[in-house]
DNA sequence: GCATCCTGGTTGAGAGTTCAACCATCGCGT
DNA sequence: ACGCGATGGTTGAACTCTCAACCAGGATGC
């Protein structure tokens, strides 16, 4: 087993440190201003871009990279406060539908300005388009490393 | 207000969506071996890296990026685990020290390896060199766009 | 000494997440 | 038609985090 270098370790810890910190701001400014956290900010924009505002859950839960007891529990939320209401699938009778109100649109709509603006100053504000640049890279091989993890398991599974 | 272009949500959502997953598999791998979540992990880290393996709870909530509430009930429940104890500081009455217990270094040191050999299997095996020299950069200007925010803050408070 | 403010830390309630268990329905093979 | 495994979704309990309220002890000013 190989341990990480103390220049892997500086690395490591001032990504995690920059990340959570931010995030942890986005969230706070959301709450603040908008009343939410950022994930269910995600639900509402997730749905507000479908065309007709509605979604199946597990095509919402795709879409927000949720689980779907998360979402469950988020759209249950959402619908008291009359931001969504669930309908019920027509072509699958176990589906169940998660349909953006109007009110859950001007909520997002109000919201979405604050939040852009915090994420342009702290994140394409402080980054040079190289930076930018360099950042999508990353981004993609993380996610591609995570994804054939998940390949790799599905893979394990006999007779597959 | 200005909105994000096309290319600057793409970046964005592609940074969150890898830095959630990510940080999502962290915690499960940590959770699954160690039975505690990653920001329990860090405390242990904290202390263990202390000379003496003790810090005062300020000390170490600012080690650990984490407000003093949150601190509070993780030291809480390390200290029910046996992997913790707290006495009271000698110079302050007020202060409070977490002292690493031998059996919470012992479940340190067990849960080390499977966590740095995920970091290192997600993060420094799928980034090049000089993908690692940009994610310190970008690291930097994220955190320092933050603090400045801070700053900020903190400037306009009257009188000061 | 004492009033006042600040700092260190804890607590409790409310909100969000996780995990496993569960139910209903679908799809497929026979 | 029937059995059966897979899928879609919900639920409840346990856990973690946040926020505001709070208390105790230091620090400062008079």
């Amino acid at each position: 087993m190989r341990w990480l270098s103390a220049e892997e370790q500086r690395i490591w810890r001032g990504f995690m440190t920059a990340v959570t910190t931010f995030s942890e701001h986005l969230d706070r400014q959301l709450q603040r201003d908008a009343g939410m956290p950022m994930a269910y900010y995600e639900i509402l924009v997730a749905l507000s871009e479908t065309p007709g505002r509605a979604l199946r859950m597990s095509e919402l839960a795709m879409m927000c990279h949720s689980s779907r007891s998360r979402l469950s529990h988020a759209v249950a939320k959402l619908e008291k406060e009359g931001w969504v209401v669930r309908r019920a699938c027509p072509s699958d009778r176990r589906g169940s539908i998660a349909e953006l109100t109007d009110e859950g649109f001007a909520v997002l709509e109000a919201a979405a300005p604050g939040h852009v603006t915090t994420v342009r100053e702290h994140l394409f504000d402080v980054l040079t388009p190289e930076q930018l640049r360099a950042l999508d890279g990353i981004s993609r091989a993380i996610s591609a490393g995570l994804s054939t993890e998940c390949d790799r398991a599905r893979a394990e599974v006999p007779e597959f």
